[in-house]
DNA sequence: AGAGTAGCCTGTAAGC
DNA sequence: TGCTTACAGGCTACTC
């Protein structure tokens, strides 16, 4: 699923490509009525049109597109969206739900199987972002910024983790990722997290993003690819993931199998050995 | 206020 | 074989 390795590798290449070009026309698709947020698509498409390419910008998982008015087309890829940078003359993108074409004879298709993607025209990016937390990459975000932001809650780790607002950017596959790097099991309460967690947390979750990013994204599933770079294809770093998905298979530490739960509804791949398991709460009585 | 969960959506895989 | 059900998950809206 894209988090927030995939969303930078496309914001990398798009920017390689896009920058500078202007956009020529617009179409959204009506099987995808929640794509365009807050205007009609029609609206929409008018406002987009003549526009000028200023810039490519990441913000946890939303990518910005700067428009020379100083407006920002912002896209968030929740699920299953993709954008791809084509020609006209392509085949076409099975879930194509909306396309848009650029004075270089390319354009870009927005597909989207689970039609979970949305995209906004806005005044500000901020706008659509405004309680987000802190980037895991930037220097500003340090072991203490996260023993600040998430050592007071009593909910899972896992949980923590995956709200945006205490940290932007991480997804299922790279909170486990960073959580079995650190040897911290998924449910601990976050706020019984020692401050040498935190500091092991921090480098598990600033290194998983590195090598998603260094591995052009995740991408999972065999026919249904999740995630595709703007070319089309797939990135590499599903194949040194360590822990999602691999229920069952060997730790690569300890060689012990790897188990998965529920965490807040959501699946969860750790190692019992290499992620003790929260010492029980009072056992109650004696 | 924080925690937990249903629902959005579609294709795949498991179960009967 | 063919149908039904569960599952995947980012995020919002909702309840407790």
């Amino acid at each position: 699923m894209p988090e927030l390795p995939e969303v930078e590798t496309v914001r990398r290449d798009l920017e390689a490509r896009v920058v500078g070009r202007t956009i020529t026309s617009c179409r959204v698709s009506p099987d995808a009525p929640r794509l365009v947020q807050i205007v009609a698509p029609a609206e929409f498409c008018r406002e987009l049109t003549g526009r000028r390419i200023d810039g490519l910008r990441r913000r946890g998982k939303y990518l910005i597109v700067d428009l020379d008015d100083g407006r920002a087309w912002v896209m968030h890829r929740r699920m299953s969206g993709n954008v791809l940078y084509r020609r006209p003359a392509d085949p076409p993108d099975e879930y194509t739900r909306a396309v848009f074409g650029l004075d270089d004879g390319h354009e870009l298709r927005w597909t989207d199987l689970r039609k979970f993607g949305t995209m906004w025209l806005v005044e500000d990016a901020t706008m659509v972002m405004e309680a987000l937390g802190p980037e895991p990459l930037d220097a500003a975000f340090t072991p203490d910024v996260l023993r600040a932001r998430a050592g007071r809650r009593s909910a899972p780790i896992k949980s923590v983790l995956l709200d945006q607002t205490v940290l932007a950017g991480l997804g299922n596959l790279y909170t486990d990722e960073a959580l079995h790097d650190a040897g911290i099991h998924p449910l601990r309460p976050a706020n019984r997290l020692k401050r040498a967690d935190f500091e092991r947390l921090h480098a598990g979750i600033v290194r998983a993003l590195r090598m998603g990013i260094d591995g052009r994204g995740s991408s999972l599933g065999t026919t249904l690819r999740d995630h595709i770079n703007v070319d089309g294809a797939p990135g590499s770093n599903q194949e040194r993931v360590q822990a999602y998905g691999r229920e069952g298979a060997p730790c690569y530490r300890c060689g012990r199998p790897m188990r998965r739960i529920k965490v807040g509804g959501r699946s969860s791949v750790f190692c019992p050995g290499c992620q003790p398991a929260p010492r029980g709460r009072r056992v109650r009585g004696r």
